[in-house]
DNA sequence: CCAAATTAAGTTGTGCACGATATAATCGTG
DNA sequence: CACGATTATATCGTGCACAACTTAATTTGG
């Protein structure tokens, strides 16, 4: 039957559309574009916003730490950290008892973001449109993904 | 009841784990770092793996054809694709019938990766390390996610 | 207590991703 | 058929993301 050995050969073969990757890859461009507008409102990047979260959640840290915490090295850091304490909203100083250590604060203009930030999530919610089980869902089954992949690294 | 209260007011706020954006995000470069070391022995990166496989898929297309099934613009794909065509994988050539148009077509050298690229594909399933039905789930999640954010665009 | 190792941060270079703008070819309509 | 719109591509500037390398401070072991 050559059509379906055919088939069985393309198979082999590669469909944009079946590969998780791209999948994910989309989604994630998607998502970020639609956070765009609004994050613009705030001057705001996608990547300075979530820095900014994780200081609201976790109070003044080390760029180790935002790092550790964001899963984000120093080159990509460092500017961006420099740009957010241009804009006003954090500090960055040495560390007086470890020099190598730059803490990072947040400045009052950056605290008062938050909860203007925070009223950003219901449109969010909104815009990407999932039911709350289908939600939870996809967070577990991307948390799943990210372990798994951290654990053969 | 104050502790309830204050454990309400604390969901006004943001916890980082707890976006979708975020999770998304994490996911999406766990999965790039994981592809990266695969591919550097190909000389690609993983948008113009991308590339290459749409093409395999598709055939030749204009470069506003690799913009659609990738959803990626002239800024990126042009450089890219002078990329890919400065290391011999694909040939860059204006149309003739319409001289706007810009067809990119593989050479016998990225034609002749398409099956060493599919080769890949069970070594970074394994990495993901998803069960089938967990995949599809995923895959279906995301798409619903990404067809959401364009129908509200 | 000092030399070697480790650690925290920064720098440089490359390659996306996207907005804004430019340019040249084609199309549509009067 | 000319001229204003549209279309396809390219360019430029900004900001991640990451690898490779550098620097300076701290820690550790002899």
């Amino acid at each position: 039957m050559p059509s379906t050995r055919a088939e069985a050969h393309e198979e082999e073969f590669l469909r944009l559309d079946e590969f998780l990757c791209f999948v994910l890859y989309s989604a994630h461009r998607a998502v970020t574009n639609a956070y765009r507008p609004l994050l613009d409102e705030f001057g705001l990047t996608y990547p300075q916003y979530l820095v900014l979260v994780a200081l609201y959640e976790n109070g003044r840290s080390s760029v180790k730490g935002l790092g550790a915490t964001l899963n984000l090295d120093y080159g990509t850091l460092t500017p961006l950290l420099k740009r957010l304490e241009a804009n006003g909203l954090v500090l960055r100083r040495r560390s007086t008892d470890d020099e190598r250590q730059v803490t990072v604060s947040l400045t009052e203009e950056g605290a008062a973001l938050r909860r203007r930030a925070a009223s950003l999530v219901p449109a969010l919610d909104e815009i990407m449109g999932l039911a709350g089980a289908e939600m939870e869902q996809l967070k577990t089954l991307l948390r799943t993904l990210t372990a798994n992949i951290a654990a053969r690294a």
